[in-house]
DNA sequence: TCTGGGGTCCTAGGACCC
DNA sequence: TCTGGGGTCCTAGGACCC
């Protein structure tokens, strides 16, 4: 059995925490830039704020109707994440984090009342961090998942599904008429794996609920669409297919990308992005201990102003040997921004992305009489994060990425940033 | 004026090999 | 008249997730 605690609205639920006259109130988290809603708390959505909505077109409901919009402060939501998690892990001997609000946990073994245990766990994360969870437990992810859902929509819209789901369901508990009942009650789309374009065309099919889902033969499943949705048929019936991952592997890829508060124009703010974007793609490649041998980067126009001139291009080359320096890596991504930048254009978004990873242990021998001593660099990167990590990520960065006093004229747009309430020791909240 | 960022997996088709 | 069969690797694009 396996169980699935997800944070409830989880970015504004964390903005909630240090920020009481947030509750009850329409709140929507919105995403770098200012740009649009990426969380919205129940009232949000009850005024029918959609996920992804631009900020512009919902600002007049401010005035409105009371809608307070906060900036994505990702640093106090990282540093939340870890605490829920470090609690929800109790619920039973093995945790897969699935996501910053959300996380697997394996209950193989845990002898009695699962659901009385999840009930002290949500309790208790509650209490101690004060962020609200739903617990659902299934004998597989993807009916955890549903029944994660399950008890979100028990909770927030009464009648949707028996009152007694809301807040923790365990599907594994129902009887296979319940179970059936549940399965109907929820539309094809709402299953995990299911996205807008299958769901489109299995209803297109006749196959508009969970429960005729479930009942759809895997293999037909697999012949008019993909093993992906066969495995979600199986999982349905309570056969497990995707797998419980305890650690997570090592990315493929990393990416840095950004959209700038401004549109910029010159060669050299776009050359201090770049540079930015590689050292904190290259930064992310060392905690995970790889190198890259492939490097791309892409610049681009905003495609919503129609009426300005378009562009927008990518452009990729191979590295002489695997690297995760810094330096080496702001070097090819800039010499690529040289080669794909058009004057007369205004660029909206850039970005950088490590590509073909490979551990770094493995290690490939060249004869390169010119090179450094590698040992040395090494050192170097690891001096640099270490200040970076003690002292503030930029304490130290490359000249190219711009130097103090110069106007950073691509810099992110955040007018609604809350403190960095745990993250940060001038952030601490004084007063409630 | 104003529209995010970061991932994964699968599939089909082409190139290439013997 | 009649021109094989089987396999791998790579890539681009599509779909999904949060």
């Amino acid at each position: 059995m396996l169980a699935l605690v997800d944070g409830n609205n989880f970015y504004c639920s964390c903005e909630r925490v240090f920020q009481p006259r947030l509750k009850n109130r329409p709140v929507v988290v919105l995403s770098n830039n200012d740009g649009c809603a990426i969380a919205r708390s129940d009232e949000a959505k009850a005024l029918g704020i959609k996920m992804g909505t631009p900020w512009f077109k919902i600002r007049h409901l401010e005035e409105e109707a009371g809608l307070v919009a906060m900036s994505a402060n990702f640093a106090l939501y990282g540093d939340m994440s870890d605490r829920m998690m470090t609690l929800a892990a109790g619920l039973g001997h093995m945790q897969e984090v699935y996501s910053i609000d959300e996380s697997f946990i394996d209950l193989s073994g845990i002898p009695g009342d699962l659901v009385r245990r999840a009930r002290i766990i949500r309790r208790r994360i509650h209490q101690w961090i004060g962020i609200p969870t739903c617990i659902g437990i299934g004998p597989t992810k993807t009916l955890a998942k549903l029944a994660n859902a399950i008890a979100k929509s028990a909770e927030r819209k009464p009648g949707s599904y028996p009152a007694h789901h809301a807040q923790i369901c365990h599907l594994g508990a129902c009887s296979r008429e319940e179970l059936g009942q549940l399965l109907q009650a929820t539309e094809v789309g709402d299953v995990w794996g299911v996205g807008p374009r299958i769901g489109a065309q299995l209803r297109a099919q006749g196959v508009h609920t969970a429960l005729d889902l479930q009942r759809m033969n895997p293999a037909a499943a697999k012949a008019g669409w993909s093993v992906m949705l066969e495995k979600t048929v199986r999982e349905l019936n309570g056969v497990p297919c995707i797998e419980f991952e305890d650690e997570p592997p090592a990315k493929q890829q990393i990416a840095c990308t950004r959209s700038f508060g401004h549109p910029i124009t010159e060669l050299q703010d776009l050359q201090e992005a770049i540079t930015e974007f590689a050292c904190r793609a290259a930064e992310k490649l060392r905690r995970q201990n790889s190198h890259t041998v492939h490097i791309m980067a892409f610049i681009r126009t905003s495609p919503f102003r129609e009426k300005d001139p378009q562009y927008s291009h990518s452009a990729s080359i191979p590295l002489p040997s695997p690297t995760s320096d810094s330096a080496h890596i702001t070097q090819a991504a800039s010499a690529i921004l040289k080669h794909i930048y058009r004057p007369g254009f205004k660029y909206a978004k850039a970005g950088v992305m490590l590509m073909d990873l490979q551990p770094a242990t493995r290690r490939q021998l060249t004869l390169d009489l010119d090179a450094e001593m590698p040992e040395n660099r090494v050192r170097l990167m690891q001096a640099m994060d270490e200040v970076n990590q003690r002292f503030g990520r930029g304490t130290l960065h490359l000249a190219s990425a711009g130097t103090t006093g110069r106007h950073r004229a691509w810099a992110m747009k955040q007018e609604r940033l809350s403190s960095g309430f745990t993250t940060d020791w001038t952030g601490l909240a004084v007063t409630f």
